[in-house]
RNA sequence: GUGGUCGUAGCUCAAUGGUAGAGCAGCAGCCUGAUAAUCUGCGGACGCGGGUUCGAUUCCCGUCGGCCACCCCA
């Protein structure tokens, strides 16, 4: 058989020419048949959002889980890949609302929640084809074709039975709390939600002053972030150990912690501290406790019956920051609340759901946004006109925002569903541990860190494209609750069938109401879901369980494998764990691969804003998916940041395919008509090596692979491509491969062929494309329904160690002919070698040819002993010496210079010696001792630890002849090559000029002839029509060489 | 602010309580009938200050800088 030439056009073209013959060959459901039935391995894809375009980190990831995937589909295992569509929640809603120009939720309802949600839905499917067309593109193999769909009307059905199960187990319940609220989007958000946004910023924060109400001229000085909050004021909380003062400015005493008597007095520019002043008195907080004071911004009425404008004690109160006095306001703030509830304090609360003002006897203010600035301007103007301002001073705090608006949130009192999850914090904290996470810290730190400061999962979204909350409430008594579980269920409440376009989104459901068992009507509770519960549900709403393909779902959970970027922590990871803890008891997988973000060139996060996004449409038509993929996968662990920079991606990946292009090219120009699985010879020893390396990557890769180390395993299989096979297996054996007139050597073909398949199927897991192009080159047949290789021979120790001390003592050889200015053409008489004792002699020995061939030498010798070559010398071990002798190590260390030869060799051989330092016999142990060689000799020795290379310099003329014979052949192929001949073109040579060059020439004349294909050789003439002629200098001396085709 | 993490050759990174190692880039050279390949040679007192120790880049404390996470922080 012929094999293909490898293609001249771009990865890109090779890689869009493979990807339509997958198309055709339907590829995919063939490897999806191959294995149908066998032993399953779980893959759960974590649904992106369909309404943003992908880009380079999905790419990264979606690498990461094709690779597992596919190795093992050619493991052999029955891989569930089912894409996913992530296609509710707040992101979705954003996006529409800024298309139709929308400011907020009256918009919408104004707008039509049902023509809203339309477009929602739609909107979902925006950059679906761009996705499955990326996905595709990379080769990542997913089954686009039965996705799961998170609205879909049976996704929500089985959602709504998770949900269900979870109130029978009294997981699910209504509760009032202050939570972090945005006030935009006028919905509360989950703790995990409110870790995507915070950002720093800076805020005027403001001293205000509290006149005591039995005594104006003694004031309270409170410290307050958010001047809005003040509308709430009920109390003002003091820690009644800590120290506190009275100061005395004016007619006034300011009352503060003394620990933060350095503040100004007041505003103006050369203000000295109170500390300066000095306290009148100072005592301890629980003095002022109880006492009243008159609040600031008395706009909002008080309710009479609770209490209200006097002193409580906090424990939580510190000295660190502000004046050691808190402001409280129950309906703004969590320790508030709790404040507010211990001690019986009104709730007042005047801001509405969307965040402005309201309920307040201030016109000016009524009606503002509470997180506009402007709002905070105007409470510091009325402030200082009521003279209770003291100082402005901007804060620098990180403070939450909204993940996908940006605009900053509040912290809000109000009803809201809430998952029980802290109830089971210690089970998932259990089930946590049986999760192998890569890297591990992930799992163990962030994610374990976050899991013991589990808060219940605030659930419920006032916002209208979701999954509906299937919670009725009665409107008589609210106590009276029923969670829908199925459509059934519902439609056995609501007493008929359903409609045949039953669709369970807002507004339609809000329409099914029935009546209360105590004569209320029951209505549904208005909120959807959090859509981080709709991704979180996927392993059994992928199936519609449990209303349908239980057994599916049953053999499909907990997944074996999943993977997403580190952002996912407290997002899919958590609603994953969170769900299957609370509904199943159970971890939802075994094994997840957490990859890291990836960076720019210079290392910064990659933004719209900054302008510095990787397209990775862009990137793969210049480079082809799979050297993307294999950068991504090999530059480092994938769970370390990675820096795109395109020039490391040819770095890292272009290297490695060009050495792999050109072993094919070199392996299919020799091969000619040889096909495999013909009889062959014996294999030579450089055989058996390059087998046994080979077995040795296949077990290294299968082990790092099946343990998700990803990088480890394509590092692995780029080192022996590199490495063994290219730059050392085909460069020793060209010879083999093409000799002068002589077939190529059909061991050395086959033991080359049989490693480049191993390598394009090793290699299709990580660069689907250029492996199957590859295995399709040697095979005739796509690599993607091969098996994964398999050791098939025992590796040989003894050969592996020997060929290393070869090529170490080659360069060394080598080092030495560049000290000595001996290049390699020039032949040299002996190389004595010496190695130690673990290289095994005999196989040693027979590598010597190769040794011979490599550094041009007519005989190498191993010498026993070195002892000709190099001066020993001690190194001292600190390490060992130190453990052993404390103090006297430096002393001891010295003495060891002292030691002979024959102590050092007796050390080297594992033996030890004593000798006296200080009076005192002190024993050496071989490991405190490195013996390291120092040159002695005239020869020309390079060492490397026991390895010494020493090579006899002495030239004699009939070396020097063979040198220059061998020189004129160097120069005889160059010109081939300038002559733009095939390579099996026979010539003629015609020589003329220095007289010593051409009796070297002479002598060695077959040589010259057969190296260079020359059927013809005139010594002593000029060619009369020469193809290409020159005047070369060899040693010094010039000849004229002429070639031209022999006919 | 709190907690973590990192700070080593131009770049990317490694190792170690014992005197600093690799890859890439650069320069010089070798080799080459596959190669913009290989091979050989050339560089750094490990952010700063202090401590523990016979000895610290490695441990401890402080400090500066980067990154990450947490936070009701009034």
């Amino acid at each position: 058989m012929t094999f293909p030439s490898w293609p001249d056009g771009s990865a890109h073209a090779l890689e869009e020419e493979l990807l339509q013959t997958w198309q055709r060959e339907r590829l995919f459901e063939q490897t999806r048949e191959a294995t149908r039935g066998a032993e399953p391995f779980v893959f759960y894809e974590g649904p992106p959002t369909a309404n943003g375009r992908p880009g380079i980190h999905h790419v990264f990831s979606r690498t990461i889980k094709d690779l597992i995937c596919r190795f093992q589909t050619m493991q052999g295992r029955d891989v569930t890949r089912i894409a996913g569509w992530d296609t509710h929640g707040l992101p979705v809603e954003i996006e529409v609302e800024k298309r139709l120009d929308l400011r907020g939720k009256r918009d919408i309802e104004r707008y039509g929640v049902a023509e809203f949600n339309a477009l929602c839905r739609e909107s979902v499917f925006k950059y679906q084809s761009e996705w499955e067309h990326l996905s595709d593109r990379i080769g990542y193999w997913l089954d686009y074709q039965h996705p799961y769909v998170t609205c879909t009307n049976e996704y929500v059905e089985s959602v709504w039975w998770v949900l269900a199960r979870l109130h029978q187990r009294n997981l699910l319940y209504r509760g009032h709390k202050v939570l972090p609220y945005c006030p935009r989007c006028g919905t509360v958000l989950s703790s995990h939600e409110l870790a995507l946004g915070y950002e720093d910023v800076t805020t005027n924060s403001i001293y205000v002053t509290f006149p005591l109400a039995d005594d104006p001229s003694r004031q309270l000085l409170v410290w307050t972030t958010t001047p809005w909050t003040l509308l709430a004021n009920v109390a003002v909380a003091v820690n009644p150990d800590l120290e506190y003062g009275e100061y005395q400015v004016d007619g006034t005493r300011y009352i503060l912690a003394t620990a933060r008597a350095d503040l100004p007095v007041s505003s103006a520019k050369d203000a000295g501290t109170f500390a300066d002043l000095g306290p009148v008195r100072t005592f301890p907080g629980r003095e002022l406790i109880g006492l009243g004071y008159r609040r600031p911004l008395d706009v909002v009425p008080l309710p009479e019956d609770q209490r209200s404008r006097e002193v409580i004690a906090a424990e939580f109160v510190s000295a660190e920051n502000g004046s050691g006095l808190v402001h409280i306001a129950p309906a703004f703030g969590a320790d508030d609340h709790a404040m507010g509830r211990e001690h019986d304090l009104a709730l007042v609360r005047p801001v509405a759901a969307d965040g402005t003002v309201t309920g307040t006897d201030w016109p000016a203010i009524e009606g503002q946004l509470v997180t506009d600035k402007s709002t905070n301007d105007a409470i510091i103007q009325r402030l200082k006109e009521d003279g209770r301002w003291h100082l402005t001073e901007p804060h620098r705090h990180s403070y939450p925002h909204c993940w996908r608006c940006r605009n900053p949130l509040i912290y809000y009192a109000r009803d809201s569903w809430f998952v029980r999850t802290s109830a089971v914090k210690d089970r998932m904290l259990d089930l946590n541990q049986t999760v192998g996470w890569h890297p591990p810290e992930v799992g163990s730190g962030r994610f374990g860190e976050w899991l013991e400061n589990n808060v219940d999962w605030a659930l419920s979204r006032d916002r209208y494209w979701g999954t509906p909350l299937p919670v009725w409430v009665c409107q008589d008594d609210p106590d009276h609750v029923t969670v829908i579980g199925s459509y059934q269920d519902l439609a056995e409440r609501w007493g008929r069938p359903l409609p045949e376009a039953f669709d369970p989104h807002k507004p339609f459901i809000d329409e099914y109401q029935w009546d209360c068992q105590c004569g209320g009507t029951m209505r549904r509770t208005p909120e959807v879901i959090d859509a981080w519960f709709d991704s979180g549900s996927m392993p059994f709403a992928q199936w519609h369980y449990p209303f349908e393909h239980a057994e599916e779902f049953e053999q499909h959970f907990p997944a074996d494998f999943i993977c997403e970027g580190v952002d996912q922590t407290r997002g899919w990871f958590y609603s994953l764990l969170a769900i299957a803890t609370t509904a199943f008891d159970s971890p939802a997988y075994r094994n997840v691969i957490v990859n890291e973000m990836v960076l720019d060139a210079a290392g910064q996060k990659m933004s719209k804003s900054r302008g510095n996004v990787v397209d990775p449409w862009e990137v793969i038509e210049r480079f082809g998916s799979d050297t993307v993929r294999i950068y991504l996968l090999a530059s480092s662990q994938v769970w370390f940041p990675k820096r795109f920079d395109e020039r490391a991606v040819l770095e890292v990946a272009g290297g490695f395919f060009d050495t792999l292009k050109n072993s094919y090219r070199f392996f299919a120009l020799y091969a000619g008509e040889w096909t495999p699985g013909g009889e062959i010879g014996d294999p030579l020893l450089v055989d058996r090596w390059l087998d046994s390396r080979l077995n040795a990557t296949i077990a290294h890769v299968t082990e790092a692979w099946a343990g998700y180390d990803v990088t480890a395993g394509v590092r692995a299989i780029m080192e022996f491509v590199v490495d063994d096979l290219s730059n050392w297996y085909v460069r020793i054996n060209r010879n083999r491969f093409w000799a002068p007139d002589a077939e190529a050597d059909p061991v050395a073909l086959d033991t080359l062929y049989r490693a480049l398949v191993a390598v394009s199927r090793m290699l299709a897991p990580a660069a689907p494309f250029v492996a199957d192009w590859l295995h399709r080159a040697l095979v005739g047949t796509s690599v993607h329904l091969a098996r994964f290789p398999v050791p098939d021979t025992e590796r040989d120790q003894a050969l592996e160690l020997a060929m290393d001390a070869a090529r170490r003592l080659v360069s060394l050889a080598r080092a030495g002919r560049e000290d000595a200015n001996l290049k390699v053409r020039q032949p040299v008489a002996r190389l004595q070698v010496a190695v130690p004792r673990e290289v095994p002699r005999e196989t040693f020995r027979t590598l010597f040819p190769l040794i011979q061939r490599e550094i041009n030498v007519k005989v190498v010798e191993l010498v026993a002993s070195d002892t000709d070559l190099v001066r020993l010398q001690a190194k001292p071990n600190f390490r060992s010496l130190g453990k052993r002798f404390g103090k006297r190590t430096p002393a001891v260390a010295q003495a060891a210079a002292r030691l002979v030869p024959e102590q050092l060799r007796a050390l080297e051989e594992g033996g030890s010696v004593i000798l006296e330092v200080d009076g005192e016999p002190i024993e050496y142990l071989s490991e405190d001792v490195t013996v390291e060689r120092v040159v002695t000799s005239d020869w020309v020795v390079q060492s490397d630890g026991p390895y010494v290379a020493a090579l006899d310099p002495e030239l004699t003329d009939d070396l020097r002849r063979e040198g220059m014979a061998r020189e004129v052949v160097h120069r005889v192929q160059r010109l081939r090559k300038e002559a733009g001949y095939d390579y099996t073109t026979r010539i003629a040579i015609a020589l003329d000029g220095a007289e010593e060059v051409l009796a070297a020439v002479a002598g060695h004349s077959e040589f010259v002839a057969g190296e260079t294909l020359a059927r013809r050789l005139d010594i002593g003439e000029r060619a009369p029509a020469p193809d290409v002629e020159a005047d070369v200098a060899i040693y010094g001396a010039t000849i004229t060489i002429g070639i031209g085709r022999f006919e």
